[in-house]
DNA sequence: CCACCAAATGACAATGTTGTCATTACGGTC
DNA sequence: GACCGTAATGACAACATTGTCATTTGGTGG
C-alpha cells in the first residue's frame, strides 16, 4: 500500500506537502496541489487512519451502545421510539459533522459487564465521545468512562449525565386535550404498566389531564399493566373492555397505552358490536409504523 | 492517557513484557502478569487501535455496507430479506470472531459515488474485508475495491464476487409442493413485478412447478407487477381477484407474491363474500414478521 | 537590481505499539 | 559447582503520519 513518501516522490514534493494536500490545508500552491492529487489517485494512496489517529490524536468517530441490531427479533416492548430510528438520528448528525459513528450492538441481554467491555474498545479506538441508547425509556446505571463525554438516550441514571428523554407526559397531555377539544366528557384509559417509566409518566399525565378539565374519577375509569403481547394480557384486555362497555355510563373514548393495545382493543370493540368512532372513539400511543402502516382505518394516536 | 511506558515503569518491567501482557501472549511469568495486570487496571490504561494498528497492520476490522439504518423509514420493497436481519447476522458472526463490524450507511439513494467514498474510508481504516448488502434481491455494478476481500449480499454483478444469495425459486417451488400435497390443482399466481430478479425467479418456480405437476395454464392463471403499496396498485389487486372469482372453474388457492399483497387479498377476498380458507386458499411470501405479527389469522407463507 | 516580506515548501522529531533479535534468569544434569 | 538448554525478559527499530520550526521561493517596492 502507497504511503506519503511513494506520493511526494512521484509528485516531486516533500512529504509534509502531501499531507497538507490530503488534510486541504491552504497555502499550497495551486500546480502543487494538482500534482499531489495526480500521483494520489494514480498510486491510490489512502491515508493511514492509524497514523494519522496516533499523530493527531482525532478520531473523528463516535461511539453508540444500541440494541436496535440485535433487537430486530425481540418482541418489542412497544412503548416509544424503537432503537433503530434513534440510530437513524444520530447516523444522520454524524454524516452532517463528519464524523464517523461506530456502533457497537449491546446484544439481547442487558449486561453491564458487556457494556463496560464495549466502552473499553471504544476508549482503544480514542472515540471522541459516546451516547448510549436504550431499548424504552428508563433508568439505568452505567459504569462512566472516565474523561469521555457521554449522552444517554431514552435513558437517564440518577446522576448528572446528559440524557434526551422523550416528552411521554406531554404527549399524552395533548391527546386528552384532543379528545376533550373533541368534546369527550368520559375517557376511559388501558395503560401500560406503570412500573415502566413510561407507562407511569402517561398514566399520570392522563390522570392529571382529565382532573385538570374538572372530569371525576368515575368519567375516568383507569385500568393498567396490559401489554396486548401475551394470550394472558389479551384476555385481560378482553375483560377490561367488557366492564368498561358495561358501565352504566359508558366513556365515549379509550386511550390505550399504545397503538398494539388500540388494534387489538378495536379488534375486540367491534365484535362486542360497537361501531368505531361513531359509538366509542379510539386511541392509541407511539405511531408505530410497522403497525400503523397496515390497520384498515386511520388511528388517533401520538408521535414521540 | 496512560501508555505502555507509564505501565511498564510501575511494574517495573520492560514495554515489551506490558505488549506480551496485554496481547494474552504465552512465556510471561505468572507473578510478572499479575504485576501488569495491576498496573493496567490501576493506570486504566487503553491499548491505543492506531499504534497497534500501524504496527500490526491488523485492524480487526469488517466493514459492511447497507441501507438498513437509513431505511428505517422508507416504505419497503416487500421483497425478501430485510436489510436490518442481515446486519443482524453479520453482527452476530463478527462478535463470534473476535472482529469489530464497521456500518456505513449508504444513504437512500444508491449512488456508486457513494459507494466509492465508502470503500475509501473503509480502505483508510484498513478494514479486512468489506460485504455489501442490497435492500432486495438484484444485479449491481460496485466500483471493485483492490486488494480488498469484498463479498455481496442479496445482490450480485455480472462478475465473479462471491455472493450471498435468497432461494427464491425454492421457496417458491416448496410453497406450490404444499399446496399441491393439499390437494389444490387449480392454483392462481398474484406475483411481483417480473423484472424484478425476486420476482422473475418467483414466477419462474411458479410456473415451472405447475408445469410439472401437470396443471395446464388455464388451471394457474398468472398475473404479475403488483405490489399492493400504493392506491393503484391496491385497485389492480381488486380488479385481478374479480376476475379470478369470475373464472368458470374457480382456483382453490391464490399464490401471492408476498406477505402485503396476501393480507391485502385476503380483506379483499373476504370482501367478495369467500370464507378463507373454506372457500379459498392463501399463500404469501417473505414471512414479513412486521406484518404477520398482527394478521388476525395464521398465513401460509415461506421464508427465506 | 537589490532588499524585503509573505507565501510555499521542507527537514526532522514525535506519536504508541509490536516484531526481531539479543540477553538474562531459571531449573536440572553431570 | 560448573554447564547447558529453555523460558522469560529486554533493547531497539519500524510503522505512517502530523506538528514545529526552519528554509526557500516569488513577488513587490524602493
Amino acid at each position: 500500500m502507497a504511503t506519503v513518501f511513494d506520493v511526494a516522490k512521484l509528485a516531486g514534493v516533500s512529504i509534509k506537502t502531501v499531507s497538507r494536500v490530503v488534510n486541504d490545508e491552504p497555502s499550497v500552491r495551486p500546480s502543487t496541489r494538482d500534482r499531489v492529487r495526480q500521483a494520489i489517485d494514480k498510486l491510490e494512496y489512502r491515508p493511514h487512519s492509524g497514523a494519522r489517529l496516533m499523530r493527531s490524536s482525532k478520531s473523528g468517530i463516535v461511539g453508540m451502545i444500541s440494541d436496535a441490531v440485535s433487537s430486530v427479533l425481540e418482541d418489542p416492548l412497544n412503548a416509544g421510539l424503537s432503537s433503530i430510528h434513534i440510530v437513524r438520528g444520530v447516523q444522520e448528525a454524524c454524516r452532517e459533522a463528519g464524523k464517523i459513528l461506530m456502533i457497537a450492538d449491546q446484544g439481547p441481554e442487558e449486561d453491564d459487564v458487556d457494556v463496560a467491555t464495549l466502552l473499553r474498545t471504544f476508549e482503544s479506538h480514542r472515540v471522541e465521545g459516546v451516547i448510549y441508547a436504550a431499548p424504552y425509556h428508563r433508568q439505568i446505571a452505567l459504569p462512566l468512562p472516565r474523561g469521555l463525554p457521554l449522552v444517554l438516550v431514552n435513558c437517564f441514571d440518577g446522576l448528572s449525565t446528559p440524557s434526551v428523554l422523550p416528552d411521554d407526559a406531554g404527549g399524552q397531555q395533548i391527546l386528552v386535550e384532543h379528545l376533550l377539544k373533541a368534546g369527550h366528557r368520559r375517557i376511559a384509559y388501558v395503560g401500560l404498566d406503570e412500573n415502566m417509566v413510561a407507562g407511569r409518566l402517561r398514566g399520570d399525565a392522563f390522570r392529571k389531564a382529565c382532573a385538570d378539565a374538572g372530569l371525576s374519577g368515575n368519567a375516568t375509569p383507569t385500568y393498567v399493566g396490559i401489554d396486548a403481547t401475551s394470550e394472558d394480557s389479551l384476555n385481560d384486555l378482553h375483560d377490561i373492555l367488557q366492564e368498561i362497555c358495561a358501565l352504566s355510563e359508558r366513556p365515549t373514548a379509550i386511550c390505550f397505552g399504545n397503538d398494539l393495545m388500540a388494534m387489538r382493543g378495536m379488534e375486540m370493540l367491534e365484535q362486542m358490536g360497537l361501531r368505531i368512532p361513531e359509538d366509542i372513539s379510539v386511541a392509541g400511543y407511539d405511531n408505530d409504523e410497522n403497525l400503523v402502516k397496515y390497520l384498515k382505518r386511520p388511528l388517533t394516536t401520538v408521535t414521540l
